[in-house]
DNA sequence: CTAAACTTTCAATAATTATTGAAAATAAAA
DNA sequence: TTTTATTTTCAATAATTATTGAAAGTTTAG
């Protein structure tokens, strides 16, 4: 296989892989493109490697940056804008872990915080707050995992974890 | 709130909540509705709460139970099928990270190992295989430590990533 | 200022994914 | 065995989500 090909490849398989993450396939795929080129692309580059429309680029890059895993690069010379992705794919990882705590792990502890607040006190409605309040603490855990994950440095993590591992 | 009101919320946005996750609305409601269930479900039972058809209800109990979250259960006396969640949360979680492991982790270490086998030794091709390198190397590390979260108790977890989150 | 280059928006449309419901298959009862 | 209850399948359809493309908006150059 050829470089070229297996950059597509790769943009390709990881484009199928982000849907069962609940990430838009396109997403994934621009992401994928800007992580391994070796220069910032301009939209015009990402729609035709790609070959999707002008619009979906714009959401789709715009939607990276709001992640925090794309910027804007300016390129000398050149009035239009072009866009990288992080190559420090720790950082990446990090980033990523942030925000979908933000976003998606945060608000369930808030849903089943509310949910708590319901008086009555029968057998049946102690054994829903049980449930809601094993809910809570496995979720909290896991918060508070990617917590620490999100302030470690690499080289913390991976050999803590290691030990942890090989225990 | 009532106590059926608040179980029908959390049922509800339970399956809102499973969308961006990658996880099918109903699938994540009927299991919603089967945890905080005090007694096994029949699939009318499930059709009329959660007003959706049989087939619907069929497929969806189907994967639970391929996801290892739900099981069947005999009620005496009856012929049709019953089903019940498992309702231990940590036995829960820890199937759900496994499963997830290795239907999803797993295929992309694969995937990323195939990627590397390009012979190439360009500057570019180096480039990309760092990149490729990278991911595996972070892909990895998640998963071990999936694993081990699969194997522990959970006391262990608790106790063990308390002190590391305090650290 | 005006024109050109470029970006953003968003209603229309396409593509994907989920759901229905009735027929076929299966299993239990008579 | 035949009948009846129950589950499964799957083509048709509905609902959701993603994408297009052209018009409107914005920025920079002249």
């Amino acid at each position: 296989m050829v470089l070229e090909d297996a950059k597509l490849k790769y943009i390709h398989t990881w484009g199928s892989l982000a849907t069962s993450w609940g990430v838009n396939k396109t997403m994934a795929q621009v992401h994928a493109l800007l992580l391994v080129s070796t220069k910032p692309l301009s939209a015009e580059d990402i729609m035709e490697t790609l070959q999707i429309s002008r619009g979906n680029v714009n959401m789709n890059v715009r939607a990276l940056i709001d992640w925090g895993i794309v910027q804007k690069e300016l390129v000398i010379g050149e009035r239009k804008e072009f866009f990288v992705a992080t190559k420090d794919i720790w950082e990446l990882f990090k980033q990523i872990t942030k925000e979908r705590k933000r976003r998606e792990v945060e608000p369930v502890l808030k849903v089943l915080a509310d949910l708590q607040e319901i008086e009555d006190d029968s057998e049946e409605a102690l054994e829903f707050k049980k449930v809601l309040n094993d809910l809570s603490k496995v979720t909290t855990t896991v918060n508070n995992i990617l917590d620490k994950t999100i302030k470690a440095d690499e080289h913390w993590l991976l050999s803590n974890f290691t030990k942890i591992v090989k225990k």
